[in-house]
DNA sequence: TTCCGATATGATAACGATATCATGGTAACG
DNA sequence: CGTTACCATGATATCGTTATCATATCGGAA
């Protein structure tokens, strides 16, 4: 592996004359420029990205921090990251934190380590001590898909409130009044907004019953066990409202193991749409966020951070959510 | 941020002498190594982790280097990869190539660059010459989900053609006759494996037809494209097989569209499972790879590799394929 | 002519860690 | 008592680049 100084020897000049013809800085000759390219083309040289980083305080690396990305809506995400950070001449470092406090801490702990230039981050939860650390680094941070409320940082997410306020508003004007919420772990700026956008719908039309609420995480086996708990409850529910995507399948196999026909005998409304590569008949009714986009402006923002040439105060970009009817809700059955 | 420097300081001990306590090298007293101990903790020392690659060579770091993420079964082998290598203290960096030659080189290019201590790849293509300048570096490198003929590399793969072969041998002895194979890009060596285990079958069975078999790519349009125009022939395919699960998605929504029944007037099945946590009720009959233990396993290969405790000769570990007949193919109907 | 700014290049010193070699004890063994 | 082996620590050089400051040339303006 030819270094810099090998370069410059077979070009007859300094190591730093070649560092600028690679990196356009200062002043060289037309001709010295030529003599050096030809030099590292003849040799194939390729800086040493470590020495340079040690040296210059940059990384070219960002880091994604995510719960899981198993979860489809991630993946979209990271693919977003990815593409929008390799154009920049970025590499991406990913890690899960599984909704985990302390995974997530360890893992930020080794990013800042490994001097990262920026970190995007779905927090496990809203409050957390390891935001601070980074910004006392100063390292950017964007924050992804969900809020910290007392944490000054950039933002983009979508609005969680009001997707479920409109998901629940669909179900409530179709007739439906006793309606659970399948929402993910309490202190998840998500969950309790799509719980507060599902309670805001409930008062509007003058029902409230705290008994309907249902907290969880975002797994399957969640979804599941909480779609088996509210069909216990009495009245019988008509309606289910599922914080993600994952929590509405597990619900619907809890419908399906409870032999309940969707939309006939209860209706089901969920946040977050599946792939379109993945669904042949996209069934049911969703509160859909843009994951690529959001993967992609959340990177944008990030590498004007990076560049110093974005505003210096904070930005909440929030993305629009769709609203997509599908034939999984249907008219409320028996009496109102 | 304190440096080795600081803490020797605060510790009245040499640089070195911290640096042996922190790798516990070397030979240390109980004493020293507290007094250090205690410098680090109360300056809060953190190493440089890419001074400390400079010098050292190592990075810590692994690439995994895929067609893409969106497809569940690279999310899943990702997944492994990055519970196995953050065991290990090994960060993961992730590359798109999206099948593309070109975009697999240049990633390559750039992570050697890096310096990153192993490579995961799943190759666009059976021939191509970026591996061998890895090898050249001396970086180690595992192939996984594929074979590359004539290099010389650990590999973690299934057995391609065996799948096939069982997929299509079911069908065969459901009566079926005409069947059609959808496959991936001719020169992969999953799709070319999948196409060989079709074919296996077929001529076991007595028959053999070129016009059944349909190469395009691995994404969902090109299943639609394949799936409409395998319905064209004539006499008329009776079922169809396709190489991966977007391609299987695709043919079904062209069967839907085509008003085609499945399995009754037509019968469909595939490579790759769906994950569960997306499906509510599996219906596709497939051959199911393992993912998330290639991951693992592939990692933990390549780790051996680099800690220079694995055999010297490469090797080539194949995980069993597990055949799951669900309701998607069903008997052939109309004259045999 | 003198001086100044733009142009072109280089010398030197970092960046923060570890590899290598050196030094000096102490204990054990024959 | 000398030799050897182990233990404990340190000095120095080095990894490959770039930041900083210095030097030299040249054309044109004052």
């Amino acid at each position: 592996m030819p270094t810099i100084h090998d370069v410059a020897k077979l070009a007859g000049v300094a190591p730093i004359t070649v560092s600028r013809v690679i990196n356009n800085s200062g002043y060289i000759s037309q001709e010295t420029r030529a003599r050096v390219k030809a030099a590292i083309i003849e040799l194939g040289y390729r800086p040493n990205i470590i020495a340079r980083s040690l040296r210059s305080k940059r990384t070219n690396t960002l880091a994604l921090v995510l719960t899981d990305i198993t979860n489809p809506f991630f993946t979209a995400i990271a693919r977003g990251v990815e593409d929008t950070a390799s154009d920049a001449g970025f590499t991406v470092i990913y890690c899960n934190t599984d909704e985990s406090v302390d995974e997530e801490a360890k893992n930020l702990q080794l990013l800042m380590q490994k001097q990262v230039d920026g970190i995007l981050l779905v927090p496990a939860r809203s409050i957390s001590s390891s935001i601070e650390m980074i910004k006392e680094q100063g390292t950017p941070v964007v924050i992804l898909d969900r809020r910290m409320p007392n944490v000054d940082a950039d933002v983009v997410r979508c609005d969680s409130v009001e997707g479920a306020y409109k998901l629940v508003k669909l179900l409530i004007d179709q007739g439906h009044r006793r309606i659970a919420v399948l929402s993910g772990p309490q202190g998840v700026s998500t969950a309790d907004d799509r719980v507060e956008g599902y309670h805001k719908a409930m008062i509007e039309a003058g029902i409230s019953d705290d008994s309907l609420v249902f907290y969880g995480n975002y797994m399957l086996t969640s979804g599941y066990e909480m779609a088996k708990q509210a069909l216990f409850l009495s009245p019988q529910v008509t309606a289910l409202f599922a914080a993600n995507n994952f929590i509405a399948i597990g619900a619907l196999k809890a419908l399906r193991d409870s032999g309940l026909k969707v939309p006939g005998e209860i209706s089901l409304v969920a946040f977050d749409d599946l792939p379109q590569t993945l669904i042949v008949d996209p069934f049911l009714t969703v509160a859909a966020q843009p994951p690529y986009e959001m993967g992609c402006k959340a990177t944008q923002l990030l590498l004007n951070r990076i560049r110093g040439d974005a505003p210096p105060e904070c930005q909440e970009i929030i993305l629009p959510i769709e609203l997509i009817e599908r034939q999984s809700n249907g008219p409320a059955k028996g009496p109102l």
